[in-house]
DNA sequence: TCTGGGGTCCTAGGACCC
DNA sequence: TCTGGGGTCCTAGGACCC
């Protein structure tokens, strides 16, 4: 549980794509400006004051925002300046929690005599993520992580926000529920039809009548984190439990021509990066959307863990022609998704051994696994010396200017250990 | 608000076992 | 052959987060 001083820090990067930019060319400070071009990765302040922000098309972001300016996001940068500007925490506490490229948690209890008190440090850290790296950031002290949490997003922009434990009930009652972790458009919208629309008001509620709504796990979840009740604490090594990939098509005809290259890339993503981690997943995961954005998932678990290219790939495929022949009205599909969960660890020799699984229904006595493993490892020794485009399964048929950079898709991955 | 990419967790129903 | 009840695993879909 969590002691009775507010020692978590929630430290969140300001904008921060889009502040990067404004550090890497000044003459963009100040001035409405968008990550991207076909689709807004990320927008600085200036641009959201006009509603622009990420996800959005580039069409609509520069119908509501004019004078709206456009850069090529600085992906290297962006990863190289998250790292350095965290990293100051570490200098305060061993207790970091990274949550994503510009976020993390910090507990700094118990160092109050070499550093101060909570407060000070997160002045600190603010003071010097600001003269050393250049960057806005604003953070939340508090007594809990959701507390912190809240307090960060409080005090944007560029802002610090301490929440005293004593004035914890009030902090929260009239703050709108869409600003709890959790809380999204949906759930957001059948509160407010319940009346419901504060954090106080959510706290106060009937729980029966909020489990009925939400589901028993988030309907406790919430109203204990509503109510102050927060038992979470700072983990400092969390570790991916599946690895995925997904190519938005525009909108393609659902043929064979068209799906087995596309997953053939996907898998190569996917097998690539598990092998480079010594992983591999007994559960593979596809997810069809058609060209009326509805999406159709199917999935099949193995008995051995898989992490070759061309076997996550078949799998894909038979999932893929499965979900087409279910739906023999859809003739035109929008997006391919492959995800391999029930990731295990697995040291190379007994990889290149499990890798000779049969999968009796689908192919009898096939022995492919081997020569499978190696082959993708000479794949894998060549981009590693040669980057990763230098070679591949073929060219994905995608409409350009549609796709997303690979650095962009590079940042998104988590570290998968 | 017309849609990018990578993740996490929850739910409900079915299969299967004891 | 009917029946109860619990546990575990799997699948499909949904909501949410950055």
């Amino acid at each position: 549980m969590n002691s009775s001083e507010a020692t978590i820090l929630h430290a969140d990067l300001d904008a921060f794509y889009a502040s990067v930019e404004q550090l890497l060319d000044p003459s963009l400070l100040g001035k409405p400006i968008a990550v991207g071009g076909g689709v807004v990765l990320a927008a600085s302040y200036e641009a959201k004051a006009f509603g622009v922000h990420g996800g959005m098309s580039g069409r609509r972001a520069r119908e509501l925002c004019p004078g709206l300016i456009f850069v090529h996001g600085h992906f290297r940068e962006y990863q190289r300046l998250g790292d350095a500007a965290l990293r100051i925490l570490d200098d305060y506490t061993p207790l970091v929690e990274r949550i994503s490229i510009d976020e993390a948690f910090a507990d700094v209890a118990g160092t109050g005599h070499l550093f101060g008190s909570p407060a000070d440090i997160a002045r600190t850290i603010r003071s010097r993520v600001r003269e050393e790296i250049g960057l806005p950031i604003s953070v939340g002290v508090a007594r809990t992580k959701h507390l912190a949490k809240i307090a960060s997003q409080v005090a944007k922009p560029d802002g610090l926000c301490v929440v005293d434990p004593a004035g914890e009930t009030l902090f929260l009652r009239d703050l709108p529920v869409g600003l709890m972790w959790g809380v999204g458009p949906a759930t957001e919208t059948r509160l407010k039809a319940e009346g419901i629309t504060t954090i106080g008001q959510l706290g106060r509620s009937n729980p029966y009548a909020l489990r009925q709504l939400l589901g028993p796990a988030a309907g406790e979840k919430l109203q204990a984190l509503a109510q102050n009740r927060d038992p979470r604490t700072i983990v400092t090594d969390r570790r991916a439990r599946s690895a995925g990939a997904q190519s938005a098509l525009g909108r393609q005809p659902a043929e064979l021509r068209i799906i087995r290259p596309t997953l053939r890339h996907l898998a190569d993503r996917i097998g690539s990066r598990l092998r480079a981690k010594t992983l591999a997943g007994r559960t593979i995961t596809v997810r069809v959307r058609f060209a009326d954005m509805r999406s159709v998932t199917r999935a099949l678990t193995l008995g051995p863990p898989i992490a070759a290219t061309t076997t996550i790939a078949e799998v894909a495929e038979d999932l893929v022609l499965g979900v087409l022949a279910d739906n023999p009205a859809e003739r035109s599909i929008s997006l391919l998704a492959i995800a391999v969960s029930q990731l295990q660890r697995q040291p190379m020799l007994q990889l290149e051994f499990a890798l000779g699984f049969t999968d009796e229904k689908r192919r009898p006595g096939s022995r492919l696994g081997a020569s499978r493993w190696r082959a993708d490892r000479a794949l894998d020794h060549v981009r590693d010396r040669f980057g990763w485009d230098a070679i591949g399964y073929g060219a994905v048929v995608v409409k350009p200017g549609h796709t997303v950079p690979d650095g962009f898709r590079e940042l998104a991955e988590r570290d998968l250990f």
